[in-house]
DNA sequence: GCACAGTAGCTGCATAGACAAGCTGTCTAC
DNA sequence: GTAGACAGCTTGTCTATGCAGCTACTGTGC
């Protein structure tokens, strides 16, 4: 069959075959159709579903593994990867299984849930108006009852229009964006402050030891999703990554 | 002509072909045969001069794209990346670089340079036993006078034994070590601390006042070469990266 | 001198086929 | 029953070729 490219409406990316390939796959990792551990199509069942040459699947496939989201092994097979979204980076993403994976006990209260006006320094961060509604959750984490992490989180309800009307008490507000909303950027940037006296109180700590403040904002094609800021008391909390200059995470 | 692979000794590694394109190139950059900004050979080109498959030339050109090395235009062609040897972390690489575009000035004050016995500490982050002997440097960063960051760092005699013997007044020890010795494997660590009183006086700062303290090993082929701690006052400086999860990093 | 169309060269993507190498389960010879 | 050979499936790599889309240059007509 002679290649036929699809035409693409200005309205889309361009949206070229490996692409779509990386998508489906994502796709049904995202949404917990595939779990880790689950064995992937082949290849081969790849090029018979979706009618392409195996070089295109095998280039989809080798970007995801690149990516750390699926694991392949010659001669056996592809599957999904043990979840850590962003372990490439800093190591921020899941800080309740961090916890957890150092056998404490993780807890998360819930300070604030409201949907309120942007502020300028908001609205600019999400792309919007100021006036505009957002959705506004505050939550402090413990880890053995002691305060790891402030939470203060503003999303935009462009993007996630049912967040104001979840239990928070079930579900984290971060664990509900992550399986609900794909994400395609990411901007970290990390300061070191000194809380507020309220703040302070919150994590139950001397208002004059220095804290690391973390804003993510996450996007997807270009528009705002999430504004979050992460405030950890310094003398319990460092962000660390390591990896390697050929673009592999260190396994260690 | 047929494929024929060329069989690979037990001792060399694998080196397929594209690998090996992937090196010569990164070695032609690497020391300084094509400098950034300089075009590579066209895919054509390397098809001719290499007699491999432009499809294999092409991944690995792409490959060195994905890693920051290079840059591609379709329709123009391939040149070598700028500068920014990590840029997909956290921007640390190069503070110097990194004021000069914001089109301030620069200087640099050497405070230590000595050799000294490595503490259980420094031993314990270069390999060494307790005792054995290590460079140490301390230098202050200033951006228009005002000071950036304390940058105290101590290095691996073994990896860089003619590191004790450099003018350090024309060139900083950051940059006689990218300069002479690669690396392969970088490990950062981020806290939020108080300075000491004798940290804020080279700093020109008060002591309670948070810093961000960023600890940087590197490695090559798992030797330790250098530890750095970069001490910053956090009203001044803060770390960023931004990222998609395709693996590209974003240019704006 | 200038605007514009044509063209050559470059990267980006896709294909079909092939061989190599690793793993697993089966089947046979003993 | 067990050891070893083998077939079959998987991923990894490479080739030769083609088209599409982009950019820079060049020559032509005015």
């Amino acid at each position: 069959m002679p290649t036929k490219r699809t035409a693409s409406p200005a309205s889309a990316p361009p949206m070229v075959r490996y692409q779509q390939i990386k998508d489906f796959v994502a796709g049904k990792i995202q949404d917990g159709t595939w779990t880790p551990g689950d064995r992937l199509p082949s290849e081969n069942d790849l090029v018979l579903q979706f009618g392409m040459s195996r070089m295109t699947i095998n280039r989809a496939l080798r970007e995801l593994q690149e990516q750390g989201r699926i694991r392949r092994v010659a001669g056996v097979g592809s599957f999904v990867a043990d979840e850590k979204p962003q372990a490439n980076l800093l190591q921020i993403a899941r800080l309740a299984d961090d916890i957890r994976r150092r056998g404490h006990d993780y807890q998360c209260q819930m300070v604030t849930i409201e949907r309120i006006s942007a502020t300028l320094e908001v609205a600019a961060a999400l792309g919007l108006h100021t006036g505009e509604s957002v959705f506004h959750t505050v939550c402090v984490h413990l880890e053995d009852d002691v305060a790891m992490q402030l939470e203060d989180r503003f999303v935009n309800p462009r993007m996630a229009p049912d967040f104001g009307s979840q239990d928070f008490q079930t579900e984290q507000p971060s664990d509900y964006l992550v399986r609900t909303v794909l994400f395609d950027q990411m901007e970290h940037v990390v300061d070191a402050v000194l809380p507020t006296a309220e703040q302070a109180a919150l994590l139950q700590m001397d208002a004059h030891q220095p804290c690391l403040l973390l804003t993510r904002r996450t996007w997807m094609r270009d528009v705002p999703i999430t504004l979050v800021r992460c405030l950890h008391p310094g003398a319990r909390y460092r962000l660390g990554s390591r990896f390697r200059t050929d673009g592999n995470a260190v396994t260690s």
